[in-house]
DNA sequence: TATGAATGAGACTTCATTCAT
DNA sequence: GATGAATGAAGTCTCATTCAT
């Protein structure tokens, strides 16, 4: 009578990812903000106090979808570039996982970036995983660099890369809004730009701003 | 003592600057959803109801900021662009109007970005000024592909433009989150990542994906 | 210089009909509460305190406005129905009147009635004309009776007065609604509903409940 | 002392039967308008959310009690008025249950028929009401006609009916502004009005408009 | 006289969050 | 473990009403 088990008394771990799944939807489709916590629970089949029970604060289980999107993203890019593979081989493969994970979960992206780029709270997780980003293309940058003996000072070389970051998220953007555009066809044209680019400094061509 | 002077019952046109300075600093420090139209009302140094009565709606107010924003910051890149530079030339102006633009008005530039990149109402509005923005762009690599007596399709050139306004975005988010940045040297990189690669694509010079 | 005469400058009694026309329009249209004092000045083509000058609160307004329709119908009515007419010759052209009134002035009627019957402020004028209709309507039966050597309490005939004119409400109502309908077709009905059971009171037929 | 009753955490149809009761008490006395949702949540001891949760925005409500309070008059005039009963008894007894009603609910007719006469919003709901017990009158009126051989135009009746009921409702917006009146007096004298016009009707009496 | 400018007050409504069962 | 019931707090918006020009 004490252990009659209940069907709906499913493992937390699975609960959880229920609720992942359910806030990301519903934080993409919606905002932080517009996004209510009735929604989110009745979308996952769940009450309320559950999701506290688990996940926290709203303001929590943002982070949590965010740390789960991301952690998902970072493993696609890294399992696909390589750290062994030559340097234009490895911003490709990097770059065709980008956009292939944002073509594939572009709920995700959603709430990855359009919602926590604005508000204080998620700015600095956002930070942290962009960071991480700018950190892997510099060190590819940096890593060309050597192989043909030049140096750059590091601040160069991130602020490059910071460049080449943004421009592929804005073109990610552009792909989230385009459910019929192709990653990869995306993927070869941001290689167009940033490697072409890249490419030149790599060879120590700059450019100087004129005396005016 | 006697002459102190009134500081009330400004004309409408007055008053309407007041608030909208007030929206957009308020906008830009919490977001908007966050921020209250009674501290925008307070900040302007008026009661609620006269930003209702000029200005509309909480929404209206957003997108009054975004209007003004907008224009002024197109205004400086118009005026320093001028249309019969040589490409390269236009482009460096044109970028360093904008970061400067940026540097100087930090606040704007984040209501205009990056709040409403985040929620519906205002992606159109947005879309409407980067529209402008990329097509500016594209005009210009257009001149200098047409003076090397090239041409590229339509399409592939605004998709460049497109990264290369994402990349700007980028940097430009960068350079408001870091006050101690100068604006004319960010525009200088900017200009290393956007022209080189954007002379290599002019002068016929394209990356193609292995076949793997 | 002091004396130079403004052509907007009309008679204050002028004004005051034109504001209790705008009133009455827009208290029909939109309801006591629903109204605002702007619509109202505005459709009044004046300013707001003018409306305040010279008519008062809302509230005062509004009991303005029932005043001169209420006196407007009374009198049309009192004309129509002579005292030394016959009862039912008297009924009869109240009646035609009146109905004639509500087809004329559908506005005035809504606001007549509709409105103030639901809002205790209003509620003690409304009272007030609707008694001086009963009584009207009730000199009528006496004086029939009268006329045939009979006599009721007077008690009972202000209840039969009050059903009467009660039904005459409920078809003005209906009249009302109804653009389309003819307020002399209206008026014959009634009659037929008023005068027959009257007559039949008036010859002393009664109706008894039964010991059930 | 230990064992108070609990009296939070109230099943749901309990909550909303208080809020119900609530509601048609402070609509009745305030209005529509001037009734705030405030007062009454604190009249049905619970918070506002609540109210909302389970019951709507305010015009929600108020129809929620429009329905709870005309279902109950027509069960208690439905439930008098048997339709096996020869046409003089049913309008005897159907009067009789309907001022009973109203005088045992003066809120609830208060709240009924003033208020909703009003405005727009209501205006349909309240014309359905209507329409109901005209239908009934009218159906009572032609059993009448048809039982004596004779026949009427259908819209003839209806207007007919249409003033019965108005008189009716006259009677008991007066009866619910007496206190100290009696509901069965009032429905014996509705009654002397009503059938002794309709009696006279049904033998085919009618009125004629002078040629003037 | 006439009005643009201004506001205090208050209404509805929605949420994130927590008890008590 | 799970949930229906419950609420404090806040926000947007509107309106009648009054100064000061």
């Amino acid at each position: 009578m004490s252990s009659t088990p209940s069907f709906k008394r499913l493992p937390r771990a699975v609960r959880e990812q229920q609720m992942l799944d359910a806030a990301v939807k519903v934080f993409s489709r919606r905002g932080f903000h517009a996004a209510s916590m009735d929604e989110i629970a009745e979308d996952a089949g769940i009450s309320k106090p559950m999701v506290y029970a688990y996940l926290g604060t709203k303001e929590e289980l943002f982070i949590a979808c965010l740390h789960r999107e991301t952690a998902r993203m970072m493993l696609a890019i890294a399992g696909a570039a390589a750290p062994d593979l030559p340097p234009d081989q490895r911003l490709w493969r990097g770059l065709r996982a980008f956009f292939g994970f944002v073509g594939a979960h572009r709920d995700g992206w959603a709430v990855l970036y359009r919602q926590a780029r604005g508000s204080q709270p998620f700015a600095t997780e956002l930070a942290a995983m962009r960071a991480r980003l700018v950190e892997v293309v510099a060190g590819m940058l940096d890593h060309a660099l050597r192989a043909r003996g030049r140096e750059v000072a590091a601040t160069e070389l991130e602020v490059v890369a910071y460049a080449l970051v943004g421009a592929s998220e804005s073109l990610a953007d552009w792909l989230a809004d385009h459910p019929e555009a192709e990653p990869e066809k995306t993927a070869t044209r941001m290689m167009n730009v940033a490697w072409l680019g890249a490419a030149q400094l790599l060879d120590g061509v700059t450019w100087r701003p004129p005396t005016d």
